[in-house]
DNA sequence: AGGCATGTTACAGG
DNA sequence: ACCTGTAACATGCC
């Protein structure tokens, strides 16, 4: 589920649920995520206050008491299911509804007092939960270190984006995927973006017109906020941020509709599947130039 | 059975 | 050293 927009939505659902809150205790039942983690590593953070949760791209900051910050990323198939004994009786809304404690793909659950508890799920364990010292900056971590601009922040505008341009050979779509550029867009949304802008994802950057640049910055901002607003994308395995589906996968124009016919009104050619970069790449090859 | 999957990164080759 | 593309990671689904 995790591309920028669904990583917010999970940011805004945990941070409701358990900011201010402390952590009782941890249990890891399968450590061996993207990193490893040990119970020695995490219990550092037990009798820690939760004081806020940040996102910054795709990666998720717990800011605990004591200058402690557990990072979190999703990878593919990450999720933070959360659970409240005390109300599961109440059925009244759609976070108290599921007992998430079976499943074998939880990896670790953080109980925190006032009976919440918080399960890191993950099938394909490319995801990875660390702890990290704040020392001076947080900027300095090794993770966020190497991200570019936020795509929802002022950073991204056009003379940035111009400026990058400036030597590179590679296509655009490559780019866009490229956190070092813009951090925060995965697959999905980029095939969404390059629809709406109509720059063919294998377009190389250096035949891009200016007016192209202006379109694909205006359509990643506004296609993120609709998603964020909409709750993210469910695909598949759905349960987006906590129990509750994301929406914006029926606003999906070209992500995975090969052999459908273009959305657009004037428009009947079949979407097309290509792969760039390894990825799957969805384009319509009148609409796209 | 084989191909594919929302992400990241180590590595190879230019 | 930089730029770019590919493979690998672990697991499930069609």
């Amino acid at each position: 589920m995790p591309e920028l927009p669904e990583v917010e939505v999970v940011k805004r659902s945990l941070e409701k649920e358990i900011k201010n809150l402390t952590i009782q205790k941890i249990k890891i039942f399968d450590g061996d995520l993207r990193y490893k983690v040990k119970n020695q590593e995490l219990n550092k953070i037990v009798g820690l206050k939760l004081l806020k949760i940040q996102r910054r791209s795709k990666y998720l900051l717990f800011f605990f008491s004591k200058k402690n910050l557990m990072v979190a990323h999703l990878g593919m198939t990450g999720k933070f299911l959360i659970e409240r004994k005390n109300r599961l009786k109440q059925k009244t809304s759609f976070y108290y509804q599921a007992d998430y404690t079976k499943n074998k793909h939880n990896r670790i659950e953080f109980l925190f007092h006032d009976n919440v508890k918080i399960i890191y799920n993950d099938i394909r364990k490319f995801g990875f939960i660390k702890l990290e010292r704040i020392n001076k900056n947080i900027c300095d971590i090794k993770f966020l270190k190497i991200l570019g601009p936020e795509p929802l922040s002022n950073e991204l505008n056009f003379k940035y984006f111009k400026k990058y341009l400036v030597g590179k050979k590679r296509n655009i779509k490559s780019l866009l995927m490229d956190q070092k550029f813009i951090s925060g867009l995965g697959n999905i949304y980029v095939n969404e973006i390059l629809f709406k802008s109509k720059v063919r994802p294998s377009k190389k950057v250096s035949r891009l017109k200016d007016s192209e640049i202006k379109y694909i910055i205006f359509y990643t901002k506004r296609i993120l906020k609709n998603a964020i607003i909409k709750g993210g994308s469910s695909i598949k395995d759905f349960s987006n941020s906590t129990g509750k589906q994301g929406k914006f996968q029926q606003h999906f124009n070209v992500y995975g509709k090969q052999h459908e016919e273009c959305s657009n009104t004037d428009c009947n050619k079949i979407i097309k599947k290509i792969v760039i970069g390894g990825r799957a790449s969805f384009f319509c090859s009148k609409c796209q130039k």
